[in-house]
DNA sequence: CTGAAAGCGCTTACAG
DNA sequence: CTGAAAGCGCTTACAG
């Protein structure tokens, strides 16, 4: 493969000089310019990106550690980061967490060795003690760090997060308003901090209604069986309920089959709410009534924070997006 | 940030006993590796990846270049890649292509740069005669590249795939044995090499069934919407039919939507098969049937042709893995 | 405006 | 078994 001075060469000029017509910093006499430009061509040239990050200290590359690229959501978050990233010129490596805290220590320790643009956290796990000091060490270290789906503006990161805690409470104050009392939230992931603050916006609505009540609220993982299966079990124990606020689109459409399974109709014997807005959501029948999400909107306002020169100084901010109820059928 | 020069100096060896030291190179005393393992220990030693890749004349990377995230098929595949390269050191850039070919055409123009480890391409799409140009100069570079879904056997690249006409013949066969006549076909996605071997193995089924109609083929994309217009638009048109295959889960869905917007029963009177066997189609209700996809093993398959040395010679097999029925309620 | 030279941080023949 | 030296392919002060 050709280098740059197999280009200088044939171009009859320095390396030096082939540097600055690629990357377009100095001035080179437009002959020659048009000279390298010919080498290059006629070579294929392609600067090896390697020693170019060893030369200036950096990759091109920025990482995003996601929670679970099965989940929809997430599935989305990556499609438009890395789309956003591409139009910088910016390459993603993708580490899939699949939940597991480890995975996370691992990768930030062996972090360093990349000498990343910067590194993207999109989990929706409440992180350790440990990982957040590793984290703070890694931003002493310099390295640029972002997150989205969870605040963590606290540890100096800047942050990208949608409005949990109130949308849940707008869409719980919903079902009250349409007269449900007994409304249950399925999908409490303990662990979660995302799954935690919408948790949390149901109990505010529901003891603001003075309408809380231990046995509506059942915690599960966040995937499609939990939603069902935490019904089956509250039917079992013989628990009355009207509504439920599911934490996911997929606990939401979990629970509807298991209520479909105990000729339950929605939302005429209970009413279903989910939470992100996937797609298949609007291709359900009945259609499922949930909770807006803006994944393009998140990786834009990532943009800035990679595309920027190395050592500009960030506060770390969080931006907040709105989310809103978007009405179907199912409730 | 501490570099082997700095480990050498604080353990008192030189710098190329502190390489052989890390990477189990050549022998080196007792003594000698436990003053570089506490040097390294001490100083937080990380290797710059970027100088390893240099010298070594090869980055630690994947690309993998994948149809689109959004499809849970492919967000699948993608989990299941990462965490297997990841199993032997390898790091994995993620290029999302959005089934547009002209992104395809670009990262492979810019892949020299990169000097990968090698390639996946996870493509539903045919591929144009200029990109086919183009992989076989990759080849010839030395580049390794491999295909998961698509046979690209014949341009040299070792493919991983599914039995795809097979199966949706199979498929077909099992609807024609329970006595259906007019059986649809939704999503035979012009454009997409997959989609078409689908599509052939429906047709075969029903030309040895002496019931192939040209009414019965509905082209779609590969969406949830797809799947529910072609539906609307052919009981517009009042096409007669009592059961559909579909091209995919997600146009399952979408038909699945349509045929309750118009008051029929799944599958009372319409029969519905999907392909692919998305965790979601097991929630629906009906509970979808559908065609088992195993991107684990496709996975798995890759994993010995990158994790192996550089300029090992590899023949170009194609790998096939099996698909079955996946019998639930929808037919 | 241009070139010669240094150096980014590694690893691996080459000597000893 | 170990070290001094070369070199991977760039870019950027430094001279001129």
């Amino acid at each position: 493969m050709a280098t740059v001075v197999d280009v200088a060469r044939r171009a009859g000029v320095s390396s030096a000089t082939v540097s600055r017509v690629l990357n377009g910093n100095g001035t080179v006499q437009e002959e020659m310019r048009l000279r390298v430009h010919s080498a290059v061509r006629a070579l294929e040239y392609r600067p090896n990106a390697m020693a170019q990050g060893l030369r200036k200290g950096q990759a091109n590359t920025v990482a995003l550690l996601v929670g679970d690229i099965a989940q929809r959501h997430f599935a989305e978050l990556t499609l438009h980061i890395q789309t956003t990233l591409e139009a910088d010129g910016l390459d993603l490596l993708l580490i899939n967490l699949g939940h597991r805290q480890e995975r996370l220590t691992q990768f930030l320790a062996r972090a360093p060795s990349l000498r990343l643009r910067g590194i993207v956290l999109a989990l929706s796990d409440r992180i350790s003690k440990a990982t957040e000091r590793q984290i703070l060490a890694a931003r002493k270290d310099g390295l640029r760090l972002a997150s989205v789906g969870q605040d963590l503006s606290a540890l100096g990161v800047a942050s990208v997060v949608h409005e949990e805690r109130a949308a849940a409470q707008r869409s719980v104050a919903y079902l009250l308003d349409k007269g449900h009392t007994r409304i249950a939230y399925v999908g409490r992931i303990v662990g979660s901090a995302i799954g935690t603050e919408r948790f949390r916006g149901y109990r505010a609505a529901m003891t603001a209604a003075g309408l809380a009540a231990k046995d509506l609220v059942w915690d599960m993982s966040y995937r499609y069986a939990a939603g069902r299966d935490a019904v089956y079990r509250a039917l079992d124990a013989g628990i009355a309920f009207t509504a439920i606020q599911a934490g996911s689109d997929e606990i939401a459409v979990g629970a509807m089959a298991a209520l479909h399974d105990r000729a339950l109709r929605v939302p005429d014997d209970v009413a279903v709410i989910g939470f992100g807005d996937v797609e298949m959501g609007a291709y359900l029948r009945p259609a499922l009534t949930t909770i807006s999400t803006h994944a393009d909107r998140a990786a834009h306002c990532l943009r800035e924070l990679f595309a920027a020169p190395l050592g500009t100084a960030r506060t770390a901010t969080a931006a907040l997006l709105q989310r809103s109820l978007v009405l179907r059928d199912s409730a």
